[in-house]
DNA sequence: TCAAAAGTGTTTGCAATACACCCATGC
DNA sequence: GCATGGGTGTATTGCAAACACTTTTGA
């Protein structure tokens, strides 16, 4: 099958993995990168949409699919690489407890989890892709319940509450945090608890999916508008 | 110069004139769409970028460059229009006033400003181009005072409440509206009236874009985070 | 019994909302 | 003088923010 030349995907792929956030790189030698970490990306070909194309990549490297991916940005700048390549960069949150790396992806000399602040240098633009699809990723998380996909199917409110810190990189009242998150009533409690811990052991949590596909749209209150205004 | 094959560039152009939110179309006929309204688009030349090659394709049409526009999303499902051609949405902000459509565009048999309900069957997949610019639109003005791109120099406070409530087709309390609008500071009063009105004229004012941009990185207050956190 | 994290309520202040009347002008 | 939209202030309320102690467990 053919391939559309001069369009590529690139993925940012997050995962959330003993209490850091990462970000998967790939040492990749192929006829645009020798032997750098960059960003897990490819061809699209013909017969696939360009969000499949990007499914599809992040599934060869991670063997799972039905992903949470979103668009990023288009970075088509001429000279931006050797040829003439416009690529469309996306995000994608996945558990790594789940999504465990194949070995000898092809093209691909290693992968590896990388925590944010210490990713090494990376190949043509990719830091640049990079830092918009993290900001794009805590405007995500600004308005919108994601944090599920970064996590295991159980876990703590301080395991969500780590998670936003995290991303933002700032420390958050666990109190009002509790208040909010239960309050959204997103969460809904299960009878596991937190085991082998030298501490009161936390209570587990999983999402409410249904409930939370019924906020999707909700939005957030806004200066103009009035807060009870949804329509997005 | 030669052209990226299986990449085009769409334009969903928003303005605002006589109290009412329009879209442009242009009549096309060539050799995807024929004799149909769809939105201004075109393709990639080598030696330009997709932000760029957006532009240009705009000041064609228009005659004038330098636009508010923002890259909206990537339509690439293969089957979208005949051939296989990925094509990136952009939607523009436009004074229709000093924007002045440009005759004999070619390719284009007409060029028409809609309003927003009043808009036709368009080409290929345009509809669904239209509606997620649309929404982006709305995004954009719920967490950002882009209002200025679409009025004129001067304008007064009712104008501007016009259009958001055109945009969001809802009512506005004025006095809120104005208390916020001011409260923010983004306006400057400048000593000119309205002229010709049959009651009190409006006092005229501009958008004051250096405070502007000052506050273009500020966010919005929302439910996890703190409102002060505004790192985006 | 100590260490370590889980879990829990209240007060305060600000900002969003709702709401109604006077003002300036043209005709 | 009247019709028309411009322009203004206040009271209420709900929610975000700040804040500290008790509980439960393992070691």
């Amino acid at each position: 099958m053919n391939i559309l030349k001069h369009i590529s995907v690139d993925c940012a792929i997050f995962g959330f993995e003993g209490g850091e956030l990462k970000l998967l790189l790939i040492k990749r030698d192929d006829e645009y990168i020798h032997n750098e970490w960059a960003l897990p990306g490819g061809n699209i070909r013909e017969d696939e949409g360009v969000n499949e194309a990007a499914q599809r990549i992040l599934a060869e490297m991670s063997g799972v699919g039905d992903v949470y991916m979103d668009q990023v940005y288009v970075f088509g700048d001429p000279g931006r690489v050797k040829d003439r390549i416009v690529t469309v960069a996306f995000y994608a949150l996945v558990n790594p407890a789940i999504y465990k790396l194949k070995p000898n992806i092809p093209g691909a000399l290693e992968a590896r989890w990388f925590e944010l602040d210490k990713i090494p240098d990376v190949a043509l633009d990719h830091k640049e892709i990079i830092e918009t699809s993290l900001r794009k990723l805590k405007r995500r998380f600004k308005f919108e319940p994601v944090g599920y996909e970064l996590l295991p199917e159980k876990f703590t409110l301080r395991d969500l509450q780590n998670l936003y810190e995290k991303i933002y990189g700032i420390e958050l009242d666990n109190r009002n945090f509790r208040k909010k998150i239960l309050g959204a009533r997103l969460l809904i409690e299960t009878d596991g608890q937190q085991k082998n811990v030298s501490h009161r052991p936390a209570k587990l949590y999983k999402f409410d999916r249904e409930r939370y596909n019924a906020y999707k749209r909700k939005g957030i209150n806004m200066d103009i508008l009035p807060a009870w205004y949804n329509d997005f």
